[in-house]
DNA sequence: CAGGATCCGTTTCGATACTG
DNA sequence: CAGTATCGAAACGGATCCTG
């Protein structure tokens, strides 16, 4: 990564200042609505799946998202040659601002997925917890064996 | 804008199809931002805000901005060579992500004004319906024309 | 075959200069 | 003050190549 990121501002006089790098690319949050909301996990899943993203791009942003805490690589213990992203907690964190993304989305345009969007609108924190809680079994299920972390 | 979106994928099998342009862009986040916590409205303020936007850009995405129906451009009935940029009601409705986004970038990263994410934290629908008033009172405020002068 | 890296033409960005 | 014009730099995207 030959970028030298010369930000010297210390101007954190702002709500969202370091964040906007990852909410306001729209790779990074393809990647984790892609994870959050259809459980994909592989990068040949991202590469086949929404807006048709380049590989090259994927990669740096897979990248990206783990150097900012949100994803994180790890082997597939039952296929060696498969690498599976997980979110982080702080990625998961995350849940509550796609559900909002993903409401307004839906009140002012058409989307698809109208199932997810009325569990979403019916119980917002039923959804946020449900999210948590798929995503703690897997976290569980995957350390059962290795016991990683 | 030229760009003819060659999209002929009618996949909206997934949520925050359309939306993604808006809500994955860097500086639009920003000025919706500005516009909705600092109470910012002309060009030359979110000029002087923020991570220094450049000028083409601005008028780049005060133009997109526009043209999703965020944003709407009017005159300033005071002072008639000013333009007034005012959030539309889809514009407004944005307001419960901001707040999900404050929220997480603030518990994730240092960023300024506390006070905010206080607020936003001790009652978030608080938070929005405050968003909502002041943009309303501003609303009637312009279009009652007579009393103000 | 999964997960990239590299090359390369095209698009977009961003800083600055300029204009109504 | 509110933008537009310009131009080099960076990012994108697609195709292909590489590696285990």
């Amino acid at each position: 990564m030959p970028k030298i990121n010369p930000a010297p501002k210390r101007r954190s006089g702002c709500p969202l200042n370091a964040s906007i790098e990852i909410l306001g690319d729209r790779w990074s949050l393809l990647i984790v609505r892609d994870m959050m909301l259809r459980n994909f996990h592989s990068y040949k899943q991202f590469l086949e799946s929404h807006e048709r993203i380049a590989t090259n791009i994927l990669a740096d942003r897979l990248r990206d998202l783990e150097k900012h805490g949100i994803i994180t690589p790890q082997r597939d213990p039952e296929d060696g040659r498969k690498v599976i992203y997980r979110l982080t907690a702080k990625g998961i964190d995350l849940a509550p601002v796609m559900a909002e993304m993903v409401l307004w989305s839906a009140s002012h345009e058409d989307v698809g997925n109208q199932e997810l969007v009325r569990q979403i609108r019916a119980d917002k924190t039923k959804f946020v917890a449900g999210v948590r809680q798929r995503w703690a079994a897997q976290q569980t299920k995957s350390s059962t064996n290795g016991n990683s972390k």
